[in-house]
DNA sequence: ATTATCTATAGATCTATAGATAATGC
DNA sequence: ATTATCTATAGATCTATAGATAATGC
């Protein structure tokens, strides 16, 4: 079950007038969805179940959304939302040096460890978004690995860590992101081996080190 | 030492007795559904496009295969067995020492960029497979991991690499093998940034440096 | 005689909405 | 009077199969 804030409800149009019963009725839906996709998929997970989990109708389902595609957005914005929630607290707790990298690396990975199910989600149902909503998807995505790339700047700017071009900065970014991201995708073979410890250990290394080494030859 | 031409065939039943026959339609099958899938996602394409596509009648797709599932697993499997082909052959050119390591990370992540519509299909789809299916790719996925696994360790003995502990292989196996993925499922941004060669040139830095930044034992 | 193929459709959903009813606020 | 909600179902698919026909081999 997820813990939420008040956000800024994608524009979804609606049938009921009042803004605040809105909220409330498509927090319902997206916390009984998700539970449903995440046992079951979007596909195979019908709109008459989100109604009866949602605890109403599925007329009054529909006055709410106005296509099933819609709630597996609001699922995936929901979920990538506390997923960005989660990553700028982490960075609220600054510190600075390579130390602070790790620690960063650290959080990011333990929300990707509980989040494991949301995530796949993700990876999984995008693409049965409609286009437009794709993109917002994946806009959020690159938010994400933005603030990554952030901290990663202002590191080598305070000297936390060797300073780097631009693109080595882009493309760590994206590899913290994604390494956070294996975690959930391979877990049927990663945690077998691995605990969540030792994984951040030693991908934090394999992230330090890789900056740290720029003067290798090849 | 390479024969190709008979894979050994997943075993799924059919009506039809004439083997050679049922190979025969069944790459038609494979050929349709892969290009449709891409195109449409696996739910949206209905079995009757396949078979219109395969060149078939409905009723005579049903003779090659029971549900629709089959086909979705015929295709990831074909896939499978392509990427494996390409990364066991990559191997055959053995030379030694790291520089045969980026080698083989080349080679491979150019099968990825080829392969990419592919790839970003079995992230998308292996989910929509009953779990016995599912099963049986995330075994393929772990044996092509293994292929990885198993060149680092006669690196690490012939002394092309510095002697790392298993476990390190294992998750540096993985992160090759996930990173080649990254380049299709994050090509709408990181496609952008950088060209194959720039993409494949730095993450082998990544890879190898992490290798050789590894605390020597002495 | 057996195997491969096609056409036509049964059967089973599932999404989305129309129309009726209950709750709410002035 | 207006807004929220429910019940019942239209309408639109789509998978899978039954039964009929064509091709093949002995």
């Amino acid at each position: 079950m997820m813990k939420r804030s008040r956000l800024p409800a994608p524009s979804i149009p609606t049938q009921i007038k009042n803004a605040d019963l809105v909220g409330r009725r498509r927090l319902q839906i997206v916390d009984a969805a998700v539970e449903l996709f995440i046992a079951n998929g979007y596909h195979k997970t019908t709109t008459r179940e989100i109604a009866k989990r949602s605890g109403i109708s599925i007329g009054l389902l529909y006055e709410y959304i106005n296509s099933k595609e819609d709630i597996l957005y609001l699922v995936c914005d929901a979920i990538h939302t506390e997923v960005e929630k989660g990553v700028k607290e982490a960075l609220a707790n600054d510190s600075s040096g390579s130390e602070s990298l790790a620690a960063m690396i650290k959080e990011y990975f333990m929300i990707c460890d509980r989040m494991s199910d949301h995530i796949l989600l993700i990876y999984q149902e995008t693409r049965s978004l409609p286009s437009h909503w794709q993109r917002k998807v994946l806009e959020k995505e690159i938010k994400i690995t933005g603030i990554f790339k952030e901290a990663l700047a202002d590191l080598a700017r305070s000297g936390g860590i060797p300073k780097i071009d631009s693109r080595s900065m882009t493309l760590t970014a994206h590899n913290i992101v994604v390494l956070g991201h294996m975690w959930t995708f391979r877990r049927w073979e990663i945690q077998k081996e691995f605990d969540i410890e030792e994984y951040i250990r030693r991908q934090t290394e394999f992230v330090i080190g890789s900056i740290s080494e720029k003067d290798s030859p090849y």
